[in-house]
DNA sequence: TATGACAACGCAAGCGTTTGCAATCAAGGC
DNA sequence: GCCTTGATTGCAAACGCTTGCGTTGTCATA
């Protein structure tokens, strides 16, 4: 594989010419640039990262630490973000941190140490040591979801979908309205759970409602979750009208539950969840839709923006949700 | 951030006696080899893998292409990978390819170049010059779900499975029975598809039961196109009494369809899916479930192994295939 | 005591870039 | 014709690590 000192001495300058040529610096007149291109181009010549990096201290390459990779909205974000990193030309080295030990040991041993520009969390809250590591490293630091002081971020309003959610319930005249929320607090250590869980108990306190304390059951953000904790509601002596999903999938696992129990949707019971699963649609289900692949693509351009520009101020992006109501909380029965 | 120098100035040895130390070679006493390891730990020092690389030529991170990460079985792979690839303490740089103009760019650039010790090519099929560009690295590659002549692949038995569901219709007593297929040729060209399809056409052929040609859609492997495949299918003049559609999330969108149209599951319909989704138990379908996480694990192993005993024999490893029997296929109507 | 073997360690030459600084050169102004 | 200026280029010293080879020291053997 070609070197730069191949390059350089083919078209008959030096390694710095060439360098220079190639990173489209200053410095270099035309005639030389474009020599310098097309031999570069004949030799095949690809530059090396390692010694580069080891040149200039720069890497090219972004951590990206996510929780799960193989559910529906981690894989969004990531997807999201890997868009504009690839496309700015950087390299994502991905870390999946979800069970508890290879959280442990990624924070132990820091493998990117050294060996990243910048680090993207994604929907992954950290505790105090762990944001200490972090901080350590020195790079500019980019989050979804979850945040830090000095860093950029980027959120939805949870708070804001959770109320759009339940007032939409609420409006229907529904009174009796039971809660899947995630399990408190979740495992990621999220404030979006919290945020959606206030929104409910603070619209159902506008219009006056009470909380009925057992029909308020973890789901666990999986559609199996989903299904047992609509099934520990209905097994209460009380049946609500309305169920409030704090995610797609619980919603999902909730309306298998339903069916199950011969129980239609949406005349016998309405059923709103959160995220805008690709699933919602074919199955009908209202929903708080927010732009999960946007966050995660914000967020890489955040990071991005303060990595080349080196500006030291950072933001905090808030994207917007929608409340889109399907046949699950509305019209005639469907399901 | 210290670098090997001055931990060996700390430790009183010289650099080459640091880097044997803390590599674990032979030629450095316990002594030496304890105290360099303290002092490493005390000045927090941890190697550059910039100049490591450059030294070495090699570079500890692993090159992995997937053509989407947002889509629950690519994610389960890619996870599996994951996690054997960063428990030997390899890095994994994703590439998600699935998007035309993406995969473009990544086999013109080529940017794993040098910069990666080996590729993962997860589901995903190559073109002749494709594979050619791949070759050119130098480097060993392992795929799942697809192959090259000279490296490893880990398959799943798609024929084997598609008889499965087939077989299992057909033993129902099913002679009417529709396909839902991912599409001809479809956009990852992979071979697994085919499979499937000629295992339909052959296990029909077997029992002696005609194909009827305009019972077979395209459902593009996604949910809404599943449900649409279903709803050409029920737009036939004649309907069938049975569906095998080729994914799980096609067979999701199926229901979707039958449901709208009122028609129950599996007294009036009877389905099968393939693949073994995280749903496909809530929602009761009868599934040939695939060791996802295992294939992309299964591949990486491989990779690892040849890696780091530079053997140049390369294997198949073809995993199995089970067919999970529920209500969507049998017993009482309960959809 | 001299000799050889062997273990432990250091020297220094790479690995392939980048970049500050000096050198060269052409052009323009006096 | 000389000097200044600015553009273009080359020199060479980093960057931080690895590793072949040589040196030193220890110990057993002849």
């Amino acid at each position: 594989m070609a070197t730069i000192e191949e390059v350089a001495r083919a078209a008959g300058v030096s390694t710095a010419t060439v360098s220079r040529a190639l990173r489209e610096q200053s410095g270099v007149s035309e005639r030389t640039r474009q020599r310098v291109r097309t031999v570069a181009e004949e030799l095949d010549y690809s530059i090396s990262r390692s010694a580069s990096g080891l040149a200039t201290g720069r890497t090219r390459r972004i951590g990206v630490l996510v929780p799960y990779v193989s559910r529906w909205f981690f894989g969004q974000v990531l997807a999201g973000a890997e868009e504009v990193l690839r496309s700015a030309g950087y390299d994502l080295m991905l870390y999946v941190v979800g069970d508890r030990e290879g959280r442990e040991r990624f924070f132990r041993e820091l493998p990117v140490r050294r060996s990243v520009d910048a680090v993207l969390v994604l929907t992954l809250s950290l505790r105090e040591r762990e944001a200490d590591r972090l901080r350590e490293l020195g790079v500019p630091l980019g989050f979804v979801g979850g945040r830090m002081d000095g860093f950029n971020s980027v959120w939805i309003d949870d708070y804001g979908g959770g109320m759009l959610a339940v007032r939409h319930l609420l409006n229907q005249g529904h009174r009796d309205i039971a809660l899947i929320h995630g399990g408190a607090p979740d495992s990621l250590n999220l404030p979006a759970p919290h945020e959606r869980c206030t929104a409910f108990r603070d619209a159902m306190a506008e219009y006056g409602v009470p909380v009925r304390e057992s029909w308020l059951c973890t789901g666990d953000f999986s559609v199996s979750g989903g299904r047992r904790a609509m099934n520990r509601i209905l097994a209460d002596e009380l049946r609500p009208t309305a169920v409030f999903a704090m995610s797609d999938e619980m919603a999902f696992g909730a309306l298998h539950a339903l069916r199950d129990h011969k129980l239609s949707v949406p005349r016998e019971m309405v059923i709103v969840g959160f995220d805008g699963h690709e699933m919602a649609e074919c199955s009908g289900l209202s929903t708080v839709v927010q732009p999960v692949h946007e966050e995660g693509a914000a967020a890489a351009r955040l990071l991005l923006e303060q990595l080349e520009q080196g500006g030291a101020e950072t933001r905090d992006v808030v994207l917007p949700t929608e409340l889109v109501v399907r046949s699950s909380t509305t019209g005639h029965d469907s399901m």
